[in-house]
DNA sequence: CTGTTAGCGCATTCAG
DNA sequence: CTGAATGCGCTAACAG
């Protein structure tokens, strides 16, 4: 028994009034147009009753403006986490009462223009081209109101963009060290000592290593991870084990840091008793390890948020040209690091 | 220097033909009207130039169906990995040329009438509903043509519905155990022995434990969790160990089965030397955890696929009225789990 | 204060 | 084989 939609003219004519009339009333026009209390009741009665819901597709057609966004990305499956950022994306887009168009075009620039175009076809106000670990991108011709996630435009493309701060998330990360008494015997894992050191194309690296050193905490020495994965992190930590003898340990990511509680582990070095140890990013992992992981997070809720209010500022015209906007990094203090006296 | 959208009234002008004889022609109709092969070639050839495409949302109001469908769950952020079933239902919606909402109702019955309607309004063809977890869930009415993923209608409501195969997940689990020559001492973590001592709406719990028992494995005892967290996993072991001397445990769950190997290595046992360990769902954590875990994989990337086939084809008329779809889970052998002699 | 008219971009009868 | 006319559902000038 499920009934045809109800349109505007059912509802004018319910109401017994004109579709324009109707259509003043539920936009909410009808104020300042002044239509009578007595008329705006009626329409705004039967409109109850049949349960009118204009269609968007038709008010998009009319306006142009379709109250939705698309979301592209290039992978979010290698990094389950990054989900945060379409959650975030999410919240704030149903607070504007818009929707989202999601997307992925697995790196491939091919298949990126063609959900791009698809989402234009669609009429999106805007687009947020999301990036899964930070990184440059080159932005798409053509590509309309857009701000660029967790990426920066290269070369410049006047797009804003929304990046976690990486440099001062390095700064935290010493902090906490340094806070606890942390002066000599500190290493770091995944990256350094240089910033030539580096796993290939990675902002992050780079970035933390900055932070770090920038706070003067002495780094006593490094290993580089050709990737950050667990098995890296142990045999880089095996590695430095081998002749050091560390007081605390800098991992730059959690899953390197993994690895690491297992090198430690299988010398028979206690966690913080022994090594404290601090990281990045605030995997789920991270309060699942015993001791529980103090890690400084990527707000990946935040900055899913953060892109479509920029996108909706940008759109009002209250957003520079390259603008690129920096999201906070918490630290996530739990039970890795301990005060040395 | 961004020109207009070029229209199919800028395309018939450029090709010097009617907007019918374009349209036929943009619509692949021209060959069965008889078009002349000459005009076909000129349109197309404007087409190519003008880089004209058709204004999805005019089609949309047009027809009726606008190619896009709609993905509503309960949660995501708790569960990871179901990014995965995103990330399925976007590839199989790729193949069809089709575009995906997302929203997410918390869990809150008016949010999820809110998100439901936007994507009506908004004519999707089909809708979604997922649940993270497997579970129930009441359908809401006039939902129009969908599908139900990794949940069961009640009371019955003739949508089909995607699941994964748990029943068979669990004999799998204890088909390991027994082709390795596991008879004695298999104890259970998470739930059970029986089907009434499980956590609070877990059917997962129960069709795992049904399946386990089906094979005819020795059960030699089970500790319940009230939730399937490593904390749990970890108390609920260690108390297993005070009075017993398992060779094996099957894990309802990875999370449960960090704890355990927490407090496997606490009582100085070795994985899989003195103890086996088979676990379910194959969380990325499951191939970092030394020994990697052999566990019966969640095939979310597979269940979101299904449920847009089966969208597809209830849509074609192909499917039952409440036919239910079981998606196998695989068995990924890993490490934790060693022949006795 | 309200109704008439037009048109967003497209697909589709119906005549030539 | 092709063009003129219609309408999907809605908003917005413009009159009354």
């Amino acid at each position: 028994m499920s009934r045809r939609r109800v349109t505007l003219a059912d509802l004018a004519e319910a109401a017994g009034v004109s579709r324009t009339t109707a259509s003043l009333v539920m936009t909410g026009r009808g104020r300042e147009l002044r239509i009578s209390h007595d008329v705006e009741q009626r329409v705004l009665r039967a409109a109850d009753e049949l349960g009118y819901r204009p269609n968007a597709v038709s008010v998009g057609l009319r306006t142009g403006t379709t109250r939705t966004i698309g979301f592209v990305s290039d992978t979010v499956a290698t990094s389950h986490l990054a989900g945060d950022m379409i959650k975030g994306a999410l919240e704030a887009a149903r607070e504007r009462g818009v929707m989202l168009f999601i997307g992925e075009s697995e790196g491939d620039p091919e298949l990126e223009r063609g959900l791009l175009h698809a989402m234009q076809d669609r009429q999106v106000d805007g687009i947020i081209l999301a990036a899964m670990f930070t990184r440059t991108i080159k932005v798409p011709k053509d590509i309309g109101p857009a701000v660029l996630l967790n990426a920066l435009p290269r070369p410049a493309s006047g797009l804003p963009s929304i990046v976690p701060d990486e440099i001062e998330a390095g700064r935290s990360a010493a902090r906490v060290l340094l806070d606890a008494g942390h002066h000599d015997e500190v290493y770091v894992i995944g990256a350094g000592p240089t910033l030539q050191d580096v796993p290939a194309d990675s902002v992050a690296a780079v970035e933390r290593l900055i932070g770090i050193r920038e706070t003067g905490l002495k780094i006593a020495g490094a290993r580089v991870c050709p990737d950050w994965q667990p098995e890296h992190g142990l045999a880089a930590t095996r590695a430095l084990l081998a002749d050091h003898r560390p007081r605390a340990l800098i991992c730059l990511n959690d899953r390197v840091a993994i690895g690491a509680y297992q090198a430690l582990a299988e010398a028979g070095l206690s966690v913080p008793g022994d090594v404290s140890v601090v990281s990045f990013d605030d995997h789920p992992i991270a309060s699942w390890m015993w001791p529980k992981l103090t890690t400084v997070a990527l707000p990946h809720y935040e900055l899913g948020r953060k892109a479509v209010e920029v996108l909706f500022a940008q759109m009002a015209g209250e957003v520079e040209p390259g603008q690129v906007f920096r999201v906070p990094m918490p630290v996530r203090h739990r039970e890795s690091v301990v005060a040395r006296a």
